[in-house]
DNA sequence: AATGATTATGAAATCGATTGCACAAAAATA
DNA sequence: TATTTTTGTGCAATCGATTTCATAATCATT
């Protein structure tokens, strides 16, 4: 009946173009590509019948025949959190000014699931690898094998400082001193420290700030003032109404995260201190509701940092020939200090 | 000199295997997807020999080939909004139990770009496609025949009402009945109403939600207390300085974004006016810090939306055959009602 | 005019997995 | 034992775009 017309799902293909216009499907993907040898009138012609006919170029065909992909693939923890929405928010904005598009897979702290995120990626042969690792993830070779094969990974934040490849990160360790360093020149010396999972590269380097900060100032370093799953608002919570019940409570708390410092002012409020006068509290990311709240944070520069990602990875990818440089990039956090701990 | 040894970047394919085992690549397919028609000793092997092998399955050539895909793609407009960050996390990790996986687009509130999304993922041959537009969308065209084309959409919270597709939505106008109804309850009757760009259907519908409150309660309704650019929380403190310095200033706000409602509440604060003995606020979206500092809110249950979006999207994708029904499935949300509205 | 260089096009192989069809071997049934 | 049915496998075509190679046509050069 009618022979020539398209099963309604299958779109139209180059072939579909060629025998329209009696030419080779050949010529019709080089006018469609612009490849320089092409008549320009030809070129002109494919193109609006190509138009006209409602062709779709078919990526998958095109990524198999030609192995190149302007697909990266993104591994993150869990996309609902502040910090990492925002990076992803610049990455994928950056990348796609450069024409690459982005498959974002979540680890959901899970090792598991990020090894399957990684094969997912790979299967889909993306042209390049960002990630940043979940909490129990220890294991460097999954990743190292990805980077002896050819496929640039670029990690951040979140890193396995073990395999060589770029990173870009954040400094830690300069952010966590500087933030403890001023509670202290505000007259805070009793200091907590609600801390992350201390395995992850990030939390351990807040720690180490920390850490220091008070040994440089002669504040003696006591492990009861160190919580570790002090992360989330819940956390921050319970740890508060812990802390600030014994009979010599800290002065002040270094939290880890901002929503755990969340946490502990509430509850510190319902349990009648008064901040910044009894307790200081300083947090970490900059969330936006930390300024309504004005508790004094660390910004990350996440719009900053996923720019300088996608520059990195795109550098990576288009010249993968020459033998890539491993780059270590370090941002510098800034401290915001606020009404939280600005006793003075 | 190594001429059975792969090009370094290229993987083993099922025809590496075949020729390993001398048997042929459609039986290495069969056994690698566990077809009916094989022998269980051939499909351990084939799978043991791809193991051993390090076999990297390619999706490109398999979606190509069968026309099926467990890619579907997502079009928002900005990534970096805790409710788009929240149902995100809720559509992705819903949909990876069912093995699907999401390519993520972001519109930046641009037409334009949304188009070239539409593109991206449609030439990327997806499985299906779910959507919230941008403030500049208004055309339903292009959706209308990606429907017709067969390929599933799914719209949520920002949608096209005239597109005949299925919709996952909030009553945001019920909703707002509710809230402004609670602070009618609680003795305010002159209630400003902040709100965000009336072409959205979301904030035409808690504007509406609004206006029949006051009607209802016999309120008049006066067009200089709708403010129409009130989402920020720029927007909250410029808008309530101008409001509340005139004479007889509005005795409650009912803003349509929790953002401009602390901007609201910190400006007023530094004005001198008490929340809520002289004035009511509510916010919407139930953000993280609301509960901080006790301001009244909506809960949009986005993890709930989450999980139905990816639910209607599977059963369109999956039930293809069958001629879908389009449904529209509404979702409740939940006043949570704080100090800042609480004057009895 | 003869030769070489350039431009434009087509034929056919290719990327890697899937799948309809054919067919042999094995198993079940008459 | 003969016949039918069931299993298991291979061959070859296919998905749609790209790309190498060959070739014809046009242009430039001496």
């Amino acid at each position: 009946m009618n022979k020539h017309k398209k099963k309604s799902k299958q779109g139209i293909t180059i072939h579909d173009i060629a025998r329209e216009l009696n030419i080779s499907a050949s010529t019709v993907s080089r006018s469609l590509n612009n490849h320089p040898n092409t008549n320009i009138r030809t070129k002109k012609l494919v193109q609006k019948t190509a138009r006209r006919l409602n062709y779709n170029f078919n990526s998958l065909a095109s990524k198999l025949r030609s192995g190149r992909s302007n697909t990266v693939g993104l591994i993150i923890p869990r996309i609902d959190r502040e910090y990492f929405s925002n990076i992803i928010y610049s990455i994928e904005t950056n990348l796609y000014e450069k024409g690459y598009h982005v498959l974002i897979c979540q680890s959901n702290e899970s090792f598991e699931k990020e090894k399957a995120s990684f094969q997912t990626l790979l299967r889909n042969k993306v042209a390049g690898l960002v990630i940043s690792i979940s909490k129990e993830t220890t294991d460097s070779k999954i990743m190292e094998d990805i980077i002896a094969s050819g496929t640039p990974v670029i990690q951040f934040d979140r890193v396995l400082k073990k395999v060589e490849g770029s990173k870009v990160i954040n400094d830690n360790f300069g952010a966590a001193y500087k933030a403890v360093k001023h509670m202290i020149d505000e007259g805070y010396s009793k200091i907590a420290h609600y801390a992350g999972p201390l395995q992850i590269n990030i939390f351990e380097d807040r720690f180490l700030g920390y850490k220091r900060a008070l040994k440089d100032h002669n504040i003696p370093f006591s492990e009861e003032l160190v919580i570790e799953n002090g992360v989330t608002k819940e956390d921050g919570k319970k740890i508060t109404a812990e802390l600030f019940s014994s009979p010599h409570p800290p002065e002040a708390i270094f939290a880890s995260s901002d929503y755990s410092a969340l946490g502990a002012m509430t509850r510190l409020g319902e349990m009648g201190f008064s901040i910044p006068g009894d307790v200081g509290i300083c947090g970490y990311a900059n969330e936006p509701f930390t300024e309504l709240v004005g508790l004094t944070s660390v910004d990350q520069f996440s719009s900053e940092m996923g720019k300088t990602i996608a520059k990195t990875l795109i550098e990576s990818i288009e010249e993968k020939d020459s033998p890539t440089v491993a780059k270590t990039i370090t941002i510098e956090p800034k401290l915001i200090p606020r009404r939280s701990t600005m006793r003075n």
